[in-house]
Parts: C-alpha cells; sequence; structure tokens
DNA sequence: ACAAGAGTGGACGTAAACGTCAACCTGATG
DNA sequence: CATCAGGTTGACGTTTACGTCCACTCTTGT
C-alpha cells in the first residue's frame, strides 16, 4: 500500500504521473519541452520528483482555469522566486499582484455566472412543480 | 449623447460591436459562422440588436473564463430555453447543474490559487519592508 | 538469446480560434 | 466621377497543445 501513496514517495516514472493525473506521457513530455518541467535523468530516462509532481499538479490546476502553458509558466516562476531570497522583490510583488487582478476578476465573472445560471435553474425548477396545491387526477 | 449609449439601443453594426468590445470584426463573424449569434440582415449586411449584443456579452465572459466556443454555444441555449415553455425542463435542469459543478470546481481552484499566491505575495512583501520599527521622516 | 515492455527523440497531423489577405459591392462625398 | 470608408464572402496562414506514428535503445523475465 506504502507503494501507492503517491504523497510519500519521491521518485515517479513518466507512467506514473501520467496514469496519476489521467494525461498522457506525451503532454508530460510537452511540458518539459516547453521548461515547464525539469525531471532529473538517469541516463536519458526522465525522472520526476515530489517538486516536479507538484509543479504538474499546479500545470493542471491551471489549464482547468483555462490558462496558456505560457501563463502558467510565468506562474511557476512566482512559486520558483523564493520571495526570502530574490534580488528582485518588488518585480515579483508587481507579477503577482498582476495575477491576482486577473484571477479576481475571473472570480467574478464566475460568480456572476453561477449566480444567472442558477437562477435559471430555480425557474426551471418551479416550473417542473408547479402545483404545491391539492391532488390530481390521472 | 444618447447616441453613445450603447445599453439603450437597439440596432448595432458591426463594427459598433467590435469596437464596443475591443474584438475584431472578423471574431464576431466567427462566432456567426459558429451559430452564436444570428443578427438580422439587410441586404447582406449584418444588423445586431440588443439580443445579439447580450449574447457577445456572455460569449466575452465564457471565453475569459477559458471555455471553448463550443462550451459557450451549449451555455447559451440555456438561456434561449426559455424556461417557462420548454418541453424538456429535466434535461434543462441537468444540463444547468452539469455546468454549476463545473463552475462550482473552477472556482474553488481559483480561491486555492488565490490565497496561494496572496501568501507568496505576504512573503515578499514582508520582505520588503523588515523594519515597522521606530518613526520616519519626511 | 530473445521477445516484451517501457523509455527516448523526431517528424508529422490536427482542432480551435481567429488573423490576414484578396476580390468584390455599395453608398456618401469633394 | 473618382475615391473612400465600410460592408461582404472565401481562402489560406498561424499558434497552441497536444495525438500519432516511427525507429531506435535499455532492462528484464523466461
Amino acid at each position: 500500500m506504502t507503494k501507492h501513496d503517491a504523497e510519500k514517495r519521491d521518485l515517479f516514472a513518466i507512467a506514473d504521473l501520467a496514469k496519476e493525473f489521467g494525461i498522457s506521457t506525451r503532454a508530460i513530455r510537452f511540458y518539459e519541452s516547453k521548461g515547464l518541467l525539469k525531471p532529473d535523468r538517469l541516463g536519458s530516462t526522465r525522472v520526476f520528483r515530489r517538486r516536479d509532481r507538484a509543479r504538474l499538479i499546479l500545470i493542471l490546476r491551471g489549464k482547468r482555469l483555462g490558462f496558456t502553458l505560457r501563463d502558467i509558466s510565468e506562474y511557476l516562476s512566482l512559486y520558483d522566486a523564493d520571495s526570502t531570497r530574490t534580488a528582485q522583490v518588488k518585480l515579483l510583488i508587481e507579477k503577482v499582484d498582476e495575477r491576482l487582478d486577473l484571477l479576481r476578476g475571473q472570480l467574478a465573472d464566475l460568480e456572476t455566472t453561477i449566480a444567472e445560471l442558477s437562477e435559471i435553474r430555480k425557474l426551471a425548477d418551479e416550473r417542473l412543480k408547479p402545483e404545491p396545491e391539492a391532488g390530481r387526477a390521472d
């Protein structure tokens, strides 16, 4: 069972991650080619560690939110930047703020949309059971 | 002034909408070709009305949220479905619920991301003004 | 020894969402 | 009348994010 506890392991084959997250190995290699992942190598074989797995999680979340890989790449660099040591903390802050604005915009859009759909749902639902009154006959 | 109050008008040229929303006329025609918009015609010239403008707003919001045009198309049909008359209210409800689930998932992702970035921001920020001590002089 | 199974890089294919011409029509205007 | 701003329909080009072969190489079980 310990074998399957992905959280605790530190070594992953490309196929492990592909399976765990339901994506193709091709996709993973593609992410690497774009610099989003930097697995170690054993000869030519990729060896993924916890760090890469964590990045992959962020990548997939970014994708669910509709960001491009380029966006996500920038975004990952924010995590990397090591806010306690970076020489350009101000630049980092700017970037983070920028992205936060963007996300808050999305959040607002999302809330509006959810509200509107809920309203539609409510109407349709009422339509479905319109007689809290009396009995009926078929 | 009344001329420019987009909300109150009922006739829009393709370029009006393009300008108002900062997109290309090509995009608008493309949306039409995909059935997302159905402007009237004066001869061959497209005439957009409030309804189309409203749909365009929904389309752009959908895009900001990372949905495909196909997704958005389905989504628009929910608005169209006229929940007070549709013969398949149940189907409508299912679709809406489905989409609400999806959106709520995004909302959760978004909130997580915002929280994480805020944390990074906080760290970087502290790093920038590490002396909450003593007075100041200008 | 050898086949199977996983890994590799490289090349090509593809769907989505437009951008970018090209070639045309049309009404207003100096 | 010539031109010009705005409209039209194609048709082709482009970028993104992979899928789909392909032709190897390595490791391992029998």
